[in-house]
DNA sequence: ACATAATCAGATTATTTTGTCCGAATAAAT
DNA sequence: ATTTATTCGGACAAAATAATCTGATTATGT
């Protein structure tokens, strides 16, 4: 069972994070990402390799080559790289599975379940990773 | 990715679902279950064979057997569905998947984190089966 | 007793997710 | 130009999850 998003979306959370976090540094290499974060480094690899394509990471090739962010970290929203991976389905479906999920005929916690998409939401809306450059360091530091 | 969920806890909790909103129709088929939910039959069988280990179901073997719910609805509420199969590590991990989540290292989001996982808690946690039966009937018309 | 209809239990397959490997391309330093 | 360190990109492998199949078992009706 997951919560909520898959290892590859947490990862991809993650590094962005750290990236954002440690940006004065320049480009940084996968290897050191994973080090850090603990990850697989050939998965964080091709996550990261993905959020270039979407525009969220700079990637560098060659020696001395790794990962930046791409943007003001005061424009990236931790949506934004959820939307990027997993996809934002999850904010239209029903914690028990059922299909056609609608006001019209709700599920037996349809009421909950909707304030409870909306806080998710939110939480993942509200703040840019520029706010959450301390936390980051302080939660990287103890992994 | 799941909505927290794996489908086998949302099929186990559509399935006591039914079970409880259909009591008085005394043991169900896995068949019949399965064709109401559109769920794959065998698939379902699984899971409450599964729960009938845990208790929460009963069931019947041979000719005009099947499944019926093995306690009174009111004692019986979501949480316990999702104890059996999926288990309760989601209440104690990180949506952002970092590891040694506690109070002392807390990641970006772990305030409004905590606070919407123990909303999920309390939805699971609050009410019981037979609280769920005419929204259970009315979900179930329309799939 | 026998035939029938159903669950049970476990083996098996399929699909998705997660993780790894490796060759080609790229950029910097010598 | 050559060497070296790195990403890129795609193929590949492993693990977890979801779904199916099958034979044994059990209970009912005749
Ligand atoms: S709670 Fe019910 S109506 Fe709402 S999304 Fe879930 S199934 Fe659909
Ligand atoms: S929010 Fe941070 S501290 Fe809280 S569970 Fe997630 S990682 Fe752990």
């Amino acid at each position: 069972m997951t919560v909520i998003f898959s290892k590859k979306c947490e990862y991809g959370m993650q590094a962005v994070l750290y990236l954002a976090a440690y940006m004065e540094k320049g480009v940084i290499r996968a290897e050191d990402i994973a080090s850090s974060l603990k990850v697989p480094k050939e998965f964080v690899s091709k996550i990261l390799q993905s959020l270039t394509a979407s525009g969220i990471v700079y990637s560098k090739k060659g020696k001395f080559g790794g990962f930046s962010i791409a943007k003001d970290p005061a424009q990236i929203r931790l949506i934004d790289i959820v939307a990027a991976i997993d996809g934002l389905e999850m904010f239209n479906s029903c914690v028990i599975g059922f299909p056609h999920c609608s006001p019209e005929t709700p599920c037996p916690v349809h009421d909950k379940w909707g304030e409870l998409r909306t806080l998710a939401y939110n939480m993942l809306t509200e703040e840019t990773l520029d706010n959450f450059k301390d936390k980051t360091i302080n939660k990287i530091r103890t992994i």
